[in-house]
DNA sequence: GGAGGGTATCAACACCCTGTCGAGCGATTC
DNA sequence: GAATCGCTCGACAGGGTGTTGATACCCTCC
């Protein structure tokens, strides 16, 4: 959760204390962020100008940066919305797998899916500006960490009461599974030509998580 | 294997006939991969100009743009070398897991890893030119095509054969193991925070494929 | 009810990067 | 010795970023 917070520079208070709406007021933020998730449903980012996004929203290039640091800012307001719906829906669930460790498992996962698929304009802008951006990849990181640290924990606790099988080292094993989400959600996000069905993409995931989470109590693994 | 073949543009012969070097030739090209490679060990591709890498090989720009197109053809180069690499190592493997199936699987892997974490500068870029630019996606696309198809193969004839239980579909299976593989190293190669050590990469891809290439013959899995 | 201070806005500027054009230069060929 | 071809670069046009300085707006306090 947390997250290194907001990215807006100024703005002090809404000013409309009334119904009558004035015409500017931190409303000009929500149009720059609705701007940009709607060209990004249409182009990738680098082909999406801090000009582009300023005219979408009404407003010229210098003021847009009264508003936002620049594109960097942008894209992390709006992956912490992301984040905190996913943490909202995660907290909802049970905290952990009870009698039907599977179902419950999917249910996490579940959540995952629907949320990055509902924002499949985030989602997809991620890989691409994660890689440039220093921020933004601190910010991803954080939130990766959260939840390799929750899944390694249940998985512990899964291997104590005997549910699972030892088998990895619970922490790597976790992050594996994690970054195998990212990374295939992305696919499916951003239409790649090898993707899963995206129809099947719960089930791919549930697979291949139960399968690693709860191994053959036999296979052969070397430390 | 193949691919969309080279990316460069102008140059016939070599022209140098003896033995005696000439100050120019088609080591101009090399001068600028060694480069590009170099530069991209220091700092992300954003950061590197066609300036950066003209220099550094020591012609100017636009003499720059009579070998290659652009840094998107640079990015390519170098890719279709580095996979070349694995498609040579991959082809001296025995083509189908024999007795032993953990430890074929495993040699298969380690070619993966030997080979990304041999070329960093090239694995760490492809995620970040693979957003923006739609050649290099479509490359990319092509062998981890190649690499799921193979996959998907062996682990059918594993079925068949019966070394294996069914579970998932083979071929989405296949596509998440390969991306899978995609983002763990990457992870590894950037020195990302949540990242798998280095040194152990090997066993958990080995452990996260075996147990969902051969898993418990009774776990519940709905269509 | 006019002075003052934060809020908000934009034209214009300096800078960097890309890709292209056209002129030039050295060697090879006829 | 002139036509040709491979190779090279200075200089330009175009587009993007981030900043600065002038300005207009609104509220409030005396």
């Amino acid at each position: 959760m947390s997250g290194t917070g907001g990215a807006v520079r100024g703005r002090r208070a809404p000013v409309g204390r009334g119904d009558e709406r004035r015409p500017s007021g931190d409303d000009r933020q929500r149009a720059i962020l609705e701007t940009a998730e709607r060209l990004l449903e249409e182009r990738p980012l680098a082909a999406i100008s801090i000009d582009d996004l300023a005219r979408g929203a009404g407003i010229s290039r210098p003021t847009f940066y009264f508003y936002f640091g620049g594109k960097e800012d942008v894209l992390l307001t709006l992956l912490d919305r992301m984040a905190a719906e996913v943490g909202e829906r995660l907290a909802a669930l049970p905290p952990e797998p009870g009698d039907d460790a599977p179902a419950w498992w999917r249910q996490v996962l579940g959540v995952f899916v629907d949320v990055f698929l509902g924002h499949r304009a985030v989602s997809r802008v991620l890989a691409e500006a994660r890689a440039t951006n220093p921020r933004l990849r601190a910010e991803w990181a954080d939130l990766l960490e959260g939840w390799v640290g929750s899944t390694a924990a249940v998985l512990e606790r899964e291997r104590r009461r005997g549910a699972a099988a030892p088998g990895l080292d619970a922490r790597e094993a976790a992050l594996a599974l994690n970054l195998l989400n990212e990374r295939v959600l992305a696919a499916v996000v951003s239409g790649e030509s090898p993707a899963p069905a995206e129809h099947g993409v719960l089930d791919l995931l549930a697979g291949v998580w139960l399968a690693v989470l709860y191994p053959a109590p036999d296979r052969t693994l070397r430390a």
